[in-house]
DNA sequence: TTGGAATGTCAACAAGGCTGACATAAACTT
DNA sequence: AAGTTTATGTCAGCCTTGTTGACATTCCAA
């Protein structure tokens, strides 16, 4: 990708942006960046009492509807112990509704009920509107970057599960 | 910067980026790339009975060595009690050292040890190690891109925060 | 029918946020 | 000189959200 680059000439001007300076910003640009991305929804589930991980659930059950504890177990990456405190809270109040599998029976399929549905609109306009305003700040280009810088910085597994959770639908 | 394109034809076509479908790609994105940034440290941190918080601390504090506590609490937005718990470990563990100011002999200025400074750097090295390969893989374009994005989408006090800390040093 | 997968649940623990209250020292103000 | 504000530390207690380990239930599949 790079070879015509690093072939001759100007090599540490070329290859600039990895340098170690650079790559500092660039953290420290992911954890700022994180705080504001996380900001908006954060101020929202105070309200309620609930917390980020709330909110991940609710977000993931929204984009696959029907989709099983497992699932999400993967797509969260955290124990089941963990995920199931959160969904049985959310069960308790009414946002999320589970279901027995009728080809597996052992399996519950989530399902968000209009309760948690507007729940999720609540805390997902919000993020969305910074997300949008910065988008339409930085501009489709860069737009394209980000997409593509964040991508290569995922986990390869991870990755996978983003780009599948596009094409099928679970 | 978008008056060009925004002006006249294609206008359905020149906003796609800001479609709800792509604003929810970018929170995803958002989501995972976050858990591979920070997935190598977390590891290293896990050996020595260390958090988030005390690489985050490391971090800043080898960054502008002399640092006060406030100004950390700053950059860290966490009360002081949190970061005191944290800085106090790191104290006790010889891993950071703590001087009275001699100007205003209220403030403590924060540096790192020899052996703190070591830490810091296996840490940094194992994220740095994550994100050169990503920005290599993304490009030199997309590396620019996805800094712009990051910072428009920064609370505005953390955004200077953040760009004052390569200006003036603290 | 038996093994294993999927799920739920109980208990205990830790990190790392938070609030509130209080102490101290030093600097600043009046 | 006295009073106020600032910077910091510390104690106690609480919450969320992660962890491990153990165990029960259900039920598909070989």
């Amino acid at each position: 990708m790079e070879s015509a680059l690093s072939s001759h000439h100007d090599k540490g001007q070329a290859l600039l942006y990895l340098t170690d300076e650079q790559l500092r910003q660039g953290i420290e640009a992911m954890f700022f960046a994180y705080r504001g991305f996380t900001a908006d929804p954060d101020r929202i589930l105070a309200q309620f009492s609930y917390g980020r991980a709330h909110h991940r659930a609710l977000h993931f059950i929204n984009g696959a509807p029907g989709t099983t504890v497992n699932n999400l177990l993967n797509i969260l990456g955290v124990t089941k112990q963990s995920l199931n405190r959160v969904l049985r809270s959310l069960i308790e109040d009414g946002l999320v509704e589970s279901h027995v599998g009728k080809k597996d029976r052992r399996k519950r399929h989530l399902f968000l009920t209009v309760e948690g549905a507007k729940l999720e609109q609540k805390l997902s306009n919000a993020q969305r509107l910074r997300m949008r305003s910065a988008f339409r700040t930085a501009g489709p280009e860069a737009v394209a970057g980000f997409r593509t810088v964040l991508e290569a910085m995922m986990d390869p597994k991870m990755r996978n599960t983003y780009s599948n959770m596009r094409d099928n639908g679970s």
